[in-house]
This record gives C-alpha cells, structure tokens and sequence, in this order.
DNA sequence: GTTTTCATAATTACGCGTAATTATGAGTTT
DNA sequence: AAACTCATAATTACGCGTAATTATGAAAAC
C-alpha cells in the first residue's frame, strides 16, 4: 500500500503550473525562490526540483545562477505552434474517425449536444469547457500516446498565451459550426474529412485570435 | 562576463542523457543514486534536479519513494511515434520547400552527394551521420521553434530504442534513393510533394525497421 | 510447507547551512 | 559629466545530515 502518491515536488510542480496560469506568477516576471518557499511553506530543495520540471517543460526560463523566469509567448510563437497543433489534432480526428466505436460516437454526440446548448445561450466559459472535453475525447480516441503527449506539450504553452486571451463574440458560432463538421465527418468515419475538418477548425481558432489581438492593439493605441 | 555557462546539473543531465544512449544505464533498470554520484563525483542535489529533467523529458520513469528507472520502449511506442514524426518532419519539408533560398539547396545539394558517396561505399556509421545532418537541415529551413521542439522530443524517445537498432543493408539504398525524391522536390519548391516524400521516407523507415526486428526475433527463436 | 508478521537495512525525500557568483550603487578618476 | 572600479548585498548552487518510507528476509504461527 502507497501512503504518499506523489512527492513534494511534484506537488510543487502542479502548484507553480496553476500559479503561472492564472497569472499570479507574470509572464516575463523573476521568480524568487526564497519568497516562494515562504508562500508555498516548503523548503528550497523541493521548489529548486519543480522549477526544473517547469523548465523542462518550457513555462519556465532558466538563466544559470541568475535564477528563473516566466516564459513569455509571442505572437511568433502562437503562428508557430498553431499550425503544428492543427497537424496533431487532424491527426487525431483522422485515427478517431477511424476507432470510435458507436457508443463512442454516442457519448461524442452528447458533448456536442451540449456545446450547441452553451453556444445558443451564449454561455462563453461553459462553451468552452465542452469544447475542451470533445478536444480530449478525440485525443483519446485517436489511441496514440506519444501523439497526446506532443500536443499536451504544446497546449502547455498555449495555455500561458490565454491569459490576454478573451474570446470575440461572434467567434462562438463560427467555432460551433466546426466542431459540427468534425463531428458528422467521425460519424461517417471519414478519416481524412475529419483530418481536414480539425485542421481548419484550429487555423480559424488561430485567425481569430490574431484578430482580436489586432483589434485590441489599435484600441489601446486609440485610446 | 558569464564564468559559468551551465550549472552542474545541466552538466550531469547530458552525462545521464549519453549513458542512457549508449546503455551504460539500462532500458529498465533501476537508478541508484549514491552509486551514480560516486561515479560522477557529485553531490546527491544536482544529480538528483538532473533526474527530474530526465524524468520530464520521458528518458526516466519516478515512482515516488522508490527511485527511477530507465524508460523501456516498446514495439508500440515504436508505432506511435513514426507516424508522428513524419507527419511533423513532413511538414518541415513543406515550410523547408518554401523558404529555401538557392544557397541553402547548395548546401544541401552538396549533403545529399556525400550521403550518395557513403551509401556507395556502404560506410552504414557515415550514412546516418550524414542522414542526420540533412534531416536537422531541413528541419532548419522550416524555421518553426515549436515544431523543431516536438521533433526533438519524440527524437529523444526513438534513440533510446536506438540500442537495438542495427539496419538492414538493402535499407541504404532504398533510403537513399527516397532522400533524393525529397530533395528533388524542394529544389523544385514542391512543398507538396516534399511533404509526402517526406512522411513515406519515415513510414517506410519504420516499416524497414520492424522487418528487422522480427527477422531478429525469428532468428533468436529459431537458435 | 505455506503464509503472515515483524524487525532491519537500504534508499529516497526533505531541510538547512555554507560557498560561490552576480547585480547594484557609491565613490573615485579621467 | 561620464565611465570605471570596487565593495556590499542579494541570490543561486551545492553538500550534507536527518527523517520518513519501502523492500527484504528471517522467524513464528497456522
């Protein structure tokens, strides 16, 4: 019988992720050790092993006997890794369309049920929670550990750059629209038109985005 | 003035990454600690950060309170990671075919004569030195930080399994003669058709690869 | 003979102290 | 006034000792 499951740093590491996330740790910002031993009541052996992890892993930048900082994410990096996402998850859409059982398509179907409800009551958060879900279920269906791992790694960096992400109104529909094209091509198990399908779904995701940064640009510039 | 380029621990992590390669450290076995920093002659602190940024990389596998252990790769991570990397490499070959400048197919050009020199001469060691050196080229040419990034990752997992890898000697010839279609199309900017010649070396790499190891395993069984 | 229990040994995990390095700001020189 | 030097403070990097946990093997019970 295991007492402890995971160890400190480990523990640590899930902590700094969240932390990083949500912003309480800026992107770009020094990242104090002893300050953070203080605030996390842990020694620095156990942060000094999860700041490793976390550079490891990209969210962290290390500068020898300097100390850490927070990853920042350009709009480079976003047209870099978008199109390698979208390679991926068709990738995965296409193994989907090729694996899923019925009742698969079954449980799939309900996820979409209620995308569609969230997108009709305009409910942003939930939207795309769901929209998470159905990303995940078809990772998971496509079978392919290292495929998953991959497109973690690179949703790992992504997920800094959403912190100056909010979502543009109009674009809620346009994503629901794709998703419902994946979705009738893992129906009819047509792998390669769910391939297209996801990568056209995550090339918008990125245009969109783009426009609103744009957009946000020039209204901090007018104002 | 930087007097220390990189920490100790950095250091110890590329020790551990080439005894991992080359088998000092076991595909299985367990990690000892103590027994690894007398060898090295370091204290437990660094080597054991260096573990932890193996262990994120995939190299090690942590059991908390138990230590770690050498990754094993199967004949189905073998499976999973070549589709991926030649749909990634694939697409390398594409962004390579639009952004090389004539310099740059020189260059190349002058790589692919070697590597034709070698496949004649059958030097196998010489081959893949220079196979290598063309595949980070064009990967180069892509100039995409990320997807040289998800390359390098899963490149990491296929050299430990490396080990057992001794090639076939029809494979040279084959592999040459599809290198070449991949550069005949980026000399001709067909990122398509680069991008397709691309994923059917890797496949069938992969394919040559698996041949191997069941004539291997046949031969061990037939003894 | 097999299984269970317990004690011991081996090993990881963690905390803390010290050494080494770098950044910073004051003082001095040109 | 600007630039350079040096001392000091802040911070990382490393080593080591101790506590906690797990594996193992012997002894006892069934």
């Amino acid at each position: 019988m295991r007492l402890v499951q995971n160890s400190l740093h480990q523990e640590v590491a899930v902590t700094l992720r969240e932390q990083i996330y949500d912003g309480t740790l800026a992107p770009g910002s020094f990242v104090d050790e002893v300050a953070l031993c203080e605030r996390l009541k842990i020694s620095r052996t156990p942060l000094r092993e999860a700041l490793k992890v976390l550079t490891a892993e990209g969210l962290l930048r290390h500068e020898p006997r300097r100390g850490c900082f927070v990853s920042e994410v350009t709009e480079q990096d976003l047209d870099d890794i978008f199109p390698v996402i979208a390679l991926l998850e068709g990738r995965c859409a296409y193994e989907a369309a090729r694996n899923a059982s019925d009742a698969d398509l079954v449980a799939l179907g309900t996820l979409h049920e209620r995308l569609q409800g969230h997108a009709r009551a305009g409910r942003i958060q939930d939207y795309y929670d769901t929209n998470y879900l159905i990303h995940e279920a078809i990772i998971l269906l496509a079978d392919n550990r290292w495929l998953a791992q991959a497109i973690a790694d690179l949703r790992k960096i992504l997920k800094l750059a959403r912190l100056q992400q909010l979502h543009a109104p109009g674009r809620l529909a346009q994503s629901l629209s794709e998703h419902m094209t994946v979705f009738a091509a893992l129906k009819s198990r047509d792998s390669e038109g769910a391939d297209a399908a996801m990568r056209t779904h995550l090339t918008r995701q990125r245009e969109a985005l783009r426009d609103l940064t744009l957009s946000q640009a020039k209204s901090r510039v007018g104002a």
